[in-house]
DNA sequence: GATGAATGAGCCTTCATTCAT
DNA sequence: GATGAATGAAGGCTCATTCAT
């Protein structure tokens, strides 16, 4: 009854290894989709496993325990915007700062980001972020990275049009309202479209950077 | 099975008898803190209780249920807020927009309005009015009565100053950006100070109205 | 601030002895509608007290437990049960057995007597008695005192006519049938009525006293 | 907080799994017996899975909930004692009307049927019946089909005997006797016994069919 | 005596976690 | 790895009882 360790380059192992990221991922839109309908308060492992057609145990295997599934679903969520945020930010295209800026508020605003279902975690996981570590250092480390690179950005902008400007608070300004119009997007959906967020900050931008001609 | 006799020191364990409204008050506040401690979703009965040296039982008797604890919390938070704002934006004196304006900024970054305890209420409930048809409509309400009341300001203030904006617009950006502010102060409160964010509202409002002269 | 000790004679100890035992009924009754409008089982001092038109704290005023209280008004239930079966058993008259048997019939299916309430919280108790000594002893002594009067009943009954029946085993076949029968009245009161349950009784006095010609 | 280590030799708080319906009827007779121990009043779900030897959890996770718990037991006890009685009433063998008769008498007094813990079951819920329309239409129901199949068995005994009888009269009769006498065996066991109950019936039924001749 | 706010033990129920299969 | 029955800790809630007024 010898147990056969299988070699590492087993190709069968290999093929183990991406259902197991496949269950993680299944898991983890399920959780997303959870939260979005009922509060993360209210999410239980037994619907998010429902919700995903697998069994109950199955959270726990893949996750140890369902905070740490949570904690996962938050990093989900918080890499996928900052990819696509470093793709722009970083874009190794010949973009001006203006269009990069641009490109930027059209992502932030995207059909993608603004998905109700993630608008609702990332409020989700900020409403208890202040009373979790775990979930504060994550949110706070994406912020972090985030806020210096549009900061960057923001002066490079300002560099283009030769204005002279406090770009830290200009970025704080600028982050906030993104967070802010992300809020509303969220509670009332109705009341502020996609394309009017949009327009709100290009008018902000317009007050921030008089000498920018054509925003938008 | 000897009965102990509670020694007439101990006066903290007394039964004393008060009036409906400060128990209530008190269970709300004491709420509040387990919020801001804990998160929402890690709020137990008798955590809250045991904070408000109160016996298990109480909560269910003053408010029946949990969940209606928890609203009714929600809206002291959101009458307080209110209360506070209609205050400035109806206020009998003399003053004029700009200066109502600049008072509505005092406010909304006033100590009292920014405790940390009443920022992370406000998230937490946020962050699940999406799936809680009760939040949600308590939160919009108390929305939809501050965006009229800051509309009209905005508009005084533009008419002040002779200017012809989209006042709907200023106000979904500068209630925004308030959001925002608020959420950055929550969650990273050395980042941003008060006196920084004020001064992030103002650049705003000096991006908005140009003609401006002694804002802040 | 000597307390002065009421004489015994003083006639206002009298007049609140009184009081006290009109609250003792009220009280009394109040449960016995609870008992049969929502079952033994879910009777609370609460609703009892509340049906009573009292405060919640009488009921262990004046009896000390819910249990008690419970336990007082099964006797009393019993001991009112008892005494018009006793006023009818002992009845000083002129009566032949015969026409006390008849007595007896009517009594017992009396509309005071099969009252839905009374029916209710004698089955209730009966419902229990097996697990609960103090109903036990209390149903089963009133249970021996009965079955004692009408087995004396039923003999003379039979002398009367001239039989020679077993009148121990005619006695136990009518407690049955009458406790048979007020089951059916309790559950299906629209199948059974009471006229046709004393018919069913006739007829079984028929068929044990064939000699007996006017029954009913 | 050392884990301590389940030795192999305590088997009897291994975790074993077995089907659905093994376990109900676990729980079933688990509540029986507690009904018949502490009465329905007093009947927890914890000392039910402790006398099942099972976990606290495992009564909701087969019933729901203890409500249903409790309607399923009485559903099993009904239907156990309906499917003894039809299939005498529906007797496939060439039994006469009169033997059937005398089984049914036999089956109604069996050591089974008149379990002490059954009997208690019994009336516990008869006793809440009243007030519990789900308990009342299963009562009612049970009721009605047994007795339109003892109407029919009196009927074709009648006929047998060349009576002329009310079978109806003659069936409510019975059934009450029946009724009233499992009471008396559940209250005061020691004053009836099984075999002097079955007399007691043989004795109405001599009364009521005079030609029936060798009755017992 | 009477009231009803307050207490706290005990219940039902939920649900994360474990583990035999 | 996967399943889902089983577990049991912990929570919300009820309600008999107490006691300050």
């Amino acid at each position: 009854m010898v147990k056969q360790r299988r070699s590492q380059i087993d190709s069968s192992k290999r093929r183990q290894i991406l259902p197991k990221e496949i269950r993680r991922k299944q898991l983890i839109r399920a959780t997303m989709g959870r939260i979005a309908e009922v509060g993360l308060s209210q999410v239980t492992l037994s619907a998010v496993t429902q919700k995903a057609g697998l069994s109950q145990g199955i959270a726990n295997l893949h996750f140890d325990s369902k905070d740490n599934l949570l904690v996962e679903t938050l990093k989900f969520v918080t890499d996928e915007y900052n990819l696509g945020l470093q793709q722009i930010l970083s874009g190794t295209g010949y973009l001006s700062a203006q269009a990069k800026l641009q490109a930027l508020v059209q992502f932030q605003f995207s059909r993608s980001v603004t998905e109700e279902t993630k608008m609702a975690v990332w409020f989700a996981f900020y409403g208890e972020a202040k009373s979790r570590p775990t979930y504060q250092s994550i949110c706070a480390d994406s912020d972090r990275r985030a806020a210096l690179g549009m900061k960057t950005l923001m002066t490079a902008v300002s560099e283009e049009l030769g204005h002279d400007i406090d770009t830290a608070f200009v970025t704080d300004g600028y982050i906030a309202l993104i967070d802010g119009l992300w809020l509303s997007l969220l509670l009332s959906p109705r009341k502020l479209s996609r394309v009017k967020a949009k327009q709100v900050v290009f008018q902000y931008l317009k007050g921030v950077f008089p000498l920018w001609s054509d925003v938008r």
